[in-house]
Parts: structure tokens; sequence; C-alpha cells
DNA sequence: TACCAGGAGAGCG
DNA sequence: CGCTCTCATGGT
């Protein structure tokens, strides 16, 4: 397979591509028969994986592969992550149930977006409110020939321009002007999200969280899945569940304090653990997630 | 019909 | 601080 073209594969231990792409961290990955067709930072891609590999095809030949390797975040060692969690029976019970899951590396303005219209909504109608907002006011990408249509991600700067009703009309309720809000400050240069990274943790959440429509959770969403914190520990139903359930024997627990007690209990790495325990809550029956831990 | 969904924010005791 | 209510919409 050359270097530079439309094709390229790499070889990798212990990715679960379809776990990956479907745990609620990313919302626009379609499958396709044996694998996933998506746009990442404005590409039509097509992914697919066996044992030991992953592929992709895209429309456009590639000279430089940065922007997907980055986004798959394939040089990433599972193996040491899991090794810097403390071993109590309900991480290891997600850990082996979700084996090969992966954090991705979004773009930060998609993952605010995103999230900022994830607020109290099941992930099927995430997906196609997002689906819906990128057919309107994204720009349509070079497919290959035979494929559907694909559009990217709509720019700040774009969403900046429309009216509230415009974004209503997608269904958006009263997320519309906290997406509209959040557009403007960060086509304004008010908010600089590529400067995020380099700021301390608590920082970079409480220059989120000064948008309207952003709290902790939201703001952990980003600074996790788009700003490579892998301390961020968003905190939502799902986990507040599995974390009440496992470690606080189901009392009720504030989601901030929740939120605490895992960052000192999973360590550097506690939103990886998160992204497992909310897999595997999601997608494990109670009754069966108590038996295998 | 009632309830819930990868929340946030205001009002209240 | 912790609780409750509201925000808008679509699905069981």
């Amino acid at each position: 397979m050359s270097r530079a073209g439309h094709c390229r594969v790499w070889p990798v231990q212990d990715y679960d591509l379809a776990s990956t792409l479907s745990c609620g961290q990313a919302f626009r990955w379609v499958p396709d028969r044996d694998g996933w067709v998506g746009v990442v930072r404005g590409r039509w891609v097509r992914l697919s994986a066996g044992n030991g590999w992953v592929q992709a095809r895209t429309a456009v030949p590639q000279r430089d592969w940065r922007w997907l390797t980055d986004y798959l975040q394939l040089e990433v060692n599972l193996a040491e992550i899991s090794a810097s969690w403390p071993q109590d029976p309900p991480l290891r019970a997600a850990w082996a149930a979700c084996r090969g899951l992966r954090l991705l590396r979004q773009d930060p303005w998609e993952c605010l977006a995103s999230f900022l219209l994830s607020a109290c909504k099941a992930i099927p109608q995430i997906q196609a409110l997002i689906a819906r907002l990128c057919a309107c006011y994204g720009e349509a990408v070079p497919v290959p020939p035979g494929q559907s249509a694909a559009w990217s991600f709509p720019s700040p700067e774009r969403l900046a321009t429309l009216p509230e009703s415009s974004l209503r009309r997608l269904g958006m309720g009263f997320r519309a002007p906290h997406l509209l809000a959040a557009a403007r400050a960060v086509a304004d240069g008010q908010l600089d999200l590529a400067r995020l990274p380099r700021l301390p943790l608590a920082k970079a959440r409480e220059r989120l969280m000064q948008l309207p429509g952003v709290g902790p959770k939201i703001a952990d969403c980003v600074l996790l899945f788009g700003c490579g914190f892998q301390r961020a520990f968003p905190v939502d139903v799902w986990v507040a569940r599995a974390l009440r359930e496992s470690y606080f024997g189901g009392r009720r627990v504030p989601a901030g304090r929740l939120r605490e007690f895992a960052d000192a209990h999973f360590g550097p790495h506690a939103g990886y653990a998160q992204q497992y325990l909310f897999h595997h809550v999601r997608t494990m029956p109670a009754a069966q997630r108590r038996l295998s831990a």
C-alpha cells in the first residue's frame, strides 16, 4: 500500500473501531457494510478494521495522514492507561467488557457545538440533529463515485451569521441560543479554542463554562474529547448511575462530588475510565454487570 | 399519558 | 450547599 493516495492501512493492537466510533463520544459516524463512513476535519473518510489493523479510504488522495492518525489516536498505548487505574472490580469489569475502546481526539469546535446540542437528548436524536445541522449549514465535501453526499461540520463563522429561528427550525429547542452564543464567541475570537489545551485543566474548564449552556458536564466533554485533557471526567446521567451503583452503595450523590471522587480515585487517565464505565453501563444490563464484577 | 433523554441555570430554604 | 422547576423536542 503506497503512503500517498486514497487508501492507507495501519497496524494497531487492541483497537475496537466499532465501539470507538459508536460509543457516544462522536456523533457523525454511519455504519457502512463492514466499515464506517464519516467526515473528519472536512474530509470524507471510510474506515474499516480487522484483527491488528485499521484501514482508511478517502475521496481525495492524501499526502499527509496526520489529521486522521491524530483523530484516531493510533499511537496511544491502552495497556499503559489501564495500568494507571486502580484495580477495583467495577472498572476491571468495564475494561474487560469494552476491550479496545479508544478515546478520539476531535476538533474542539465540533465537540463544543455537538455537546451543546446533546443536553437532555438521546444519542440517536443527537446524531439526527447534528446530521441536519451539517446538511443545512456545512459545506459539501468531495465523496467517491457512488457514495452519498457529505458535508463538513459548519464553521462558527457560518453559524454566527444565522438568526436563532433558523437553528430552532432544525429542532434544537432551548439549545439554539446556546449554540449561537458559542459560535459568536469563537468567530469573534473572544474564545480561542486552540489555546485551551495549553491552559491548566481548571482554567480551561472555567473558560468554557463562561458560555451560556456550558456547565461542568459539557465543558468536560470538550476538554476530554477535543482538547486532550485525559483527567477531565464528564458526569452525565449514565456515569452518575454507574458510579452511585459501584462506589456509593446506590445512594444519590451530587454530580460535583462524583467528579471529585473520580479525579482522586481514577487518577491521570480518569477520562478514559469514564468512557469505559459509560459504554459498559449503556450496553450491558445491570444484572450481567454485577455478575462480571 | 407520563416519563426520559450524555444539562444548565435560576430560585428557594 | 442541595433541592426543584423550567427550558424544547421527540421517542417509548
